[in-house]
DNA sequence: CTGCAATAATTTGCATACAAAATGTAATAT
DNA sequence: ATATTACATTTTGTATGCAAATTATTGCAG
């Protein structure tokens, strides 16, 4: 167990700087496709190159940066090929994780889920997006932990991390709003019956609901984007293909 | 697309220092639970400790190593616990896999899966345990890459080789062998099918058999490790559980 | 002989330094 | 004006150096 009352340097040098990255990666502070530049960075998080780059690679084998040889590292830019794979795999580690919660969740965990529900449909009515879109990552991320697979949840949240750079928490259609919800209850009542194969099924539907959505607005973006300025290659994407 | 044929650094510095930690863990060099001394392996790699260190970050952040703080880096260390968890998410991938693969898959590809499963029975007969493993993960690769999904494949492989490290290539029962061949005919036939559904299980129910052995060998294993020393913390799988 | 403290030797973590590659700029020719 | 080449600047990639922490060793007391 890690003293959690230390002043000194409680973790690593490069875990605090890699967390600032994918912090930075998330809130949009590095643009997808943009360069990582070292020296600047290093400067922004106050430390040598070292650290700053030991960092970067990690991120690399996350997934969140594409290295380019002799040319450093660029943050993760998805085709919308390459979201939608990647939504596709969250929809099936989702669906895992509804499987196995189904059968391990408390009566407690579930009722904190159903007291988050009903705080949704209050920011729904509030229309409240930016408590919708917490409330939903907490009822997600407390299906993931009832299915007891510590493996899982780290897989989930690496593969999910690279969807939150997308930053799609814009405005949404009221109908697939509503839709959602109705989902959303359909997952409380899965769980209360402790029913695996239905809470995965409305799992996946919901998952696959989102990415259409998300997939739209992506598609709107990036031909919007196109539209502006000359179409040039894109090496992130590219890079991304060459991952191991 | 890459120059296939350069002589030149093909790859950075550190892809490849990577790639040959990985071969090193994979074969067992680097046994699980070892310490990875920085200068060692620099002078082994034949690089200096800084593209070293650099590849170590890597390699934590697949989860093949776990890094202490001020101490290094061990290499993975599973518990039959972690081992349970990682195989049943890459029995979830494996499912999702099939799913997909079955209505993705060209009649080439069941062809060449096909063969390599007849190459499987006859390595069977010859009793040729390498040979089997060797197919057996030829055909479950095709099936991923029939999938269609490089990020369903790129988890899949980074997860997995968590596994490997294992190197639970010893000697099968032969029923169980048996009946992991008919569970093999049985892919071929869904596949043939086109039937996602039953292919996913299929895949589900083969590699929790896989699972069930390789941990009646692990749970063997290390008894038998706990008797000829007196038990100690087991640094390594420890931090692995605190991992992001 | 065992347990413990002080000290020496490693080892890690971070910063800096330097070479190679890439990028940007200016001058020249077309 | 554009293209091109040579040169300067920047940036990356790797090696080395040094301080802090850890680990090993020695010496000594019980």
């Amino acid at each position: 167990m890690t003293n959690p009352s230390q002043p000194q340097p409680l973790e690593s040098l490069v875990l605090r700087v890699a967390q600032q990255l994918r912090d930075m990666l998330v809130e949009g502070a590095i643009v997808p496709g943009a360069k990582l530049n070292e020296r600047e960075l290093a400067a922004t998080c106050d430390v040598s190159r070292t650290p700053l780059r030991e960092a970067i690679r990690m991120l690399a084998a996350e997934g969140l940066v594409a290295l380019l040889p002799n040319r450093g590292a660029v943050a993760l830019e998805l085709s919308v090929a390459d979201a939608a794979h990647t939504f596709d795999v969250i929809a099936g580690l989702e669906a895992l994780s509804g499987e196995w919660a189904a059968s391990r969740i408390t009566d407690a965990e579930i009722n904190e889920i159903k007291a988050t529900n009903l705080e949704m449909h209050a920011a729904f009515l509030r229309q409240d997006l930016p408590a919708y879109y917490r409330l939903n990552a907490h009822i997600h991320s407390a299906i993931n932990q009832a299915a007891r697979n510590p493996v899982l949840s780290a897989t989930y949240k690496q593969v999910n991390a690279r969807l939150q750079a997308l930053r799609f928490k814009s405005n949404q259609d009221t109908d697939k709003w509503r839709e959602a919800l109705e989902q959303h209850d359909a997952m409380v009542a899965a769980l209360e019956q402790r029913n695996g194969p239905q809470l995965s099924a409305i799992l996946t539907r919901h998952l696959n609901a989102k990415r259409d959505v998300v997939l739209a607005q992506l598609t709107e973006k990036i031909s919007a984007q196109e539209r502006g300025k000359k179409p040039r290659t894109r090496a992130a994407s590219k890079a991304l293909k060459s991952q191991p």
